[in-house]
DNA sequence: GTCTATAACCGGATAGAC
DNA sequence: GTCTATCCGGTTATAGAC
């Protein structure tokens, strides 16, 4: 990862620097977990990774920054998780199970932190928002794992679709964390319950989308996705960025 | 409305203190219309409104909570606007899309400071989410347009599905504006064209919930909203707040 | 040129007098 | 119900050490 999650336009940092870098971050990360966001500030967490106030700000931008560090450290968490019971399976639905819980399971921790992280995330015109070019490395990275969830599996969409079936699947996690952020159930029980059914749902609608009664809803759909996504001021591949 | 949108535990404001609250209150949106909420402070909302900075923090606990005003006054513009353009439709897709259409160009004129509005609706701790517990009679009033959309129209629908449907549809409108709020394309052409298509695939979709083939999906559909609304810790009718 | 530290600035929020 | 004075923490400017 590059100095602050976003790219900085300054020389790349010595291995010196690069240390300490991460150790301002693993110290921010974990204050954030203990405490919470706004309960941290950024004197304590110089102080406690042993170095200035300004310094910490000469590798983060901003305690917002911060965030974008969490971003990357989740997904590689998230992925490594996934690996061993996905190779294990070869049913789409339970495939599907397996990286959402997975998702679930590897940010519980993180789980009131994350609050304010959809906080950001909800904001146009924060580079920390998912939707931003700049989040498009990460955005990709987890797009690609719900490709390889598809691919590995037998199910089958019509090819117009399967296209766009990878994006449209991350959206859905999106709004499972959504979901999972404001779940204040024992151990989030709700949002298993979520997962387990949303994604039956979701499993019969990719299979349905072929069915002739349906495939004029498929059609419509296809098409909002690109007209949506090409043109004018749009760059982003999601369409959902400034 | 009462102090600052959520309730205080004070007793209630006499006429000039609530002529000054007024004040503050249109000043303040006044200028985040304008400026932007980042770059207008409550130093200069307080001069603009002729008080004192400790006095704003009387009738507004804090910065965000002059939002909840937001809230309540957009609201009331839509009810209004839609008003008469529903009186003349009875076909449901138009009436769908006159609603929604409406929302948009009734909020257009604080399309900027919106996004703040959403960053603060997507951390479930803030009372000022639209799925929290203070929210709720603000979100009554919407979700009631909703149903009044639906009775209005010959559409027909299983019964079950009736019963959830005007919260379903609040639901859609919160993703259309969502997606609004990240719209930058030129007068928001791309929000009418989400409207427009989607408008037609929700109504289709409510016409099929019915058909055997879907059925299964809509009794599962439905009767996850029941689960996860009932409950444990979630006294919220969208059992999506803490 | 790479990195660190100190001292301020600014604005949101609070305490307490009147 | 209104004020003044102050705190606190995110952020920035800048000087200079290595």
């Amino acid at each position: 990862m590059t100095p602050q999650g976003t790219e900085l336009e300054r020389s790349p940092l010595t291995t010196r620097g690069r240390q300490t870098q991460q150790r301002i971050l693993g110290v921010a990360l974990e204050m954030f977990r203990r405490r919470g966001y706004n309960d941290t500030t950024m004197r304590e967490i110089a102080r406690q990774a042993g170095v200035s106030l300004g310094n910490t700000y000469y590798y983060f931008r901003s305690k917002e920054h911060l965030i974008q560090g969490f971003y990357a450290r989740s997904h590689q968490e998230h992925l490594a998780a996934c690996q061993k019971p996905l190779e294990a399976e070869s049913d789409f639905q339970k495939r599907l199970q397996i990286v959402l819980r997975t998702k679930i399971e590897t940010s519980q921790q993180y789980h009131r932190f994350s609050g304010l992280l959809f906080r950001t995330a909800a904001d146009p015109s924060s580079p920390l928002s998912p939707f931003s070019p700049e989040s498009m490395p990460v955005r990709r990275q987890a797009t690609d794992l719900f490709a390889k969830t598809l691919h590995g599996s037998q199910i089958r969409s019509p090819k117009n679709l399967a296209a766009e079936l990878a994006n449209l699947l991350w959206l859905y996690q999106m709004g499972i964390i959504l979901y999972w952020i404001h779940d204040r159930s024992t151990d989030c029980a709700k949002t298993y319950r979520l997962i387990e059914v949303t994604s039956k749902i979701v499993t019969r609608l990719i299979q349905l989308a072929g069915n002739p009664l349906f495939r004029p809803l498929t059609k419509a759909t296809l098409e909002l996705m690109r007209d949506l996504r090409s043109d004018e001021l749009q760059p982003d591949p999601l369409a959902l960025n400034q």
